[in-house]
DNA sequence: CGCGGTGTTGAAAATTGTCAATAATTGTGG
DNA sequence: CCACAATTATTGACAATTTTCAACACCGCG
């Protein structure tokens, strides 16, 4: 049993005890500034799934990290139409680039039962005269969503639907090992539908992929219960297509 | 004859006294953090048509802008294909989300004769003591070039090919207008490939939907010589799918 | 003046989308 | 806890869009 599915649940502990300090905070402090980078965070907040980081949580005023969960970004169209540019997982920012005027074409969605630290820019600013390579840090994270993005835009530009599923299933293995969970065994926490918008491509389009590569031997897949048999035909499918690091 | 045309060629020009500088710059500044503002800025560099800003120019310990010119980002993958995921005008940013080590996958080319300013973080930092809103101008930038890059999402995942081309041609008009150039008589810097790649389709099918709107008597073009006639038809093929501000 | 890169257009092929039917799963309220 | 509804997922047949391949024209530049 993995204890830190239970950990992130608790929304009181300090960042300098928390399992994902080094993927959202400066490394190389020493103790005192690491002490101090404590105060960052002023609050966190649980989001249940399918609600959004929105409205009185949501500020452009604040960053903010994901503690625990999964969310999607979407982006909304005047017609209705939707986009999602985004999946993210523990210890990655939240809607850096989306400001509160966006609120209304803009949401992050909670794709299970989560939990978000919320840093103030102000607090940033305070904080900085005590830690030098704070603010290299923000903009850091702010490079680190950029090539992100850069990676999404390779895809929806550039691949046939075989590299875009293919693709997506190795950058969500290659996240999952990252956070020390299986890379093989994974649990999908959006629906086909989420797949299909993030991909650029139908549904439908994605559930023929998905049975395509069933039937070659690639992965086992139940419902969203997925297992990757044969990583390296899926990388000979993507085309090494991969951008996250 | 706009005089713009001829002054960005000057590489000595301080900040304070440059057109962008409202683009560029944090606003509402005294006289005194004006001027100082003029010494984040260490050089200025020409690029010829068809050079890249990368190796000796380029490195994450600084951040660029677009003086004069127009440049284009290209992403390359493993198999050769490329990707542009964007173009940059006068007071854009570049390159905020590539880093070193990345340089071989990702370039940042001149369209035409160009100059860029060339600012490094660590002037930033040496100067945010004396202009508090320094970084929050900094970050403001990576926000709208994120922004910058939902809007290149939201056509790439979600538009048909004359969608993609009404949008673009529309996004292209707006920023010109922008700069107080004409957003009616356009010309295009890039190549219909160029343009393809960034729409995520094949040149054919640009040229295709150009044809389509010569017909249709919404554009006139002649090679790169552009003349918008009917905006109302381009909006409502665009579905109003246009995210600049 | 010719040559390479750029741009246009046509016809056929391939991919992806659309529409529809059906099944499985989850959520909800009695 | 069950039953019903709503959502999610799969699959097939057909339609539409886009790509591919090919031929040709055109500029611009040495």
């Amino acid at each position: 049993m993995d204890m830190r599915l239970n950990i992130p649940t608790e929304l009181n502990i300090a960042c300098s005890k928390c399992l994902q300090y080094s993927q959202c905070m400066p490394t190389g402090l020493n103790e005192y500034e690491t002490l101090r980078m404590d105060s960052l965070v002023t609050q966190r907040v649980r989001i249940k799934k399918g609600n959004d980081l929105y409205r009185n949580n949501f500020s452009d005023k604040s960053m903010y990290i994901v503690r625990a969960g999964c969310f999607k970004t979407v982006i909304s169209q005047h017609d209705g139409r939707d986009q999602v540019v985004g999946f993210h997982m523990s210890g990655e920012s939240l809607g850096l680039g989306v400001e509160q005027s966006n609120g209304a074409n803009c949401k992050i969605s909670a794709l299970e039962d989560s939990v978000v630290c919320v840093i103030p820019f102000v607090k940033v600013e305070e904080l900085a005269n005590a830690t030098n390579d704070l603010h290299s840090h923000i903009r850091h994270l702010f490079r680190v969503e950029i090539k992100r993005e850069n990676s999404v835009m390779l895809f929806l530009g550039s691949m046939n639907s075989e590299e875009r599923v293919a693709t997506f299933l190795l950058n969500l293995s290659l996240s999952h090992e990252a956070r020390g969970f299986s890379g093989t065994n994974i649990n999908l926490k959006m629906s086909r539908y989420d797949i299909a918008s993030y991909l650029g491509i139908k549904h439908e389009t994605v559930s023929r992929t998905l049975a395509k590569f069933i039937k070659g031997n690639l992965i086992n897949l139940n419902l969203r219960l997925l297992k990757i048999v044969n990583f390296k035909a899926l990388h000979s499918i993507a085309n090494d297509g991969i951008l996250v690091d």
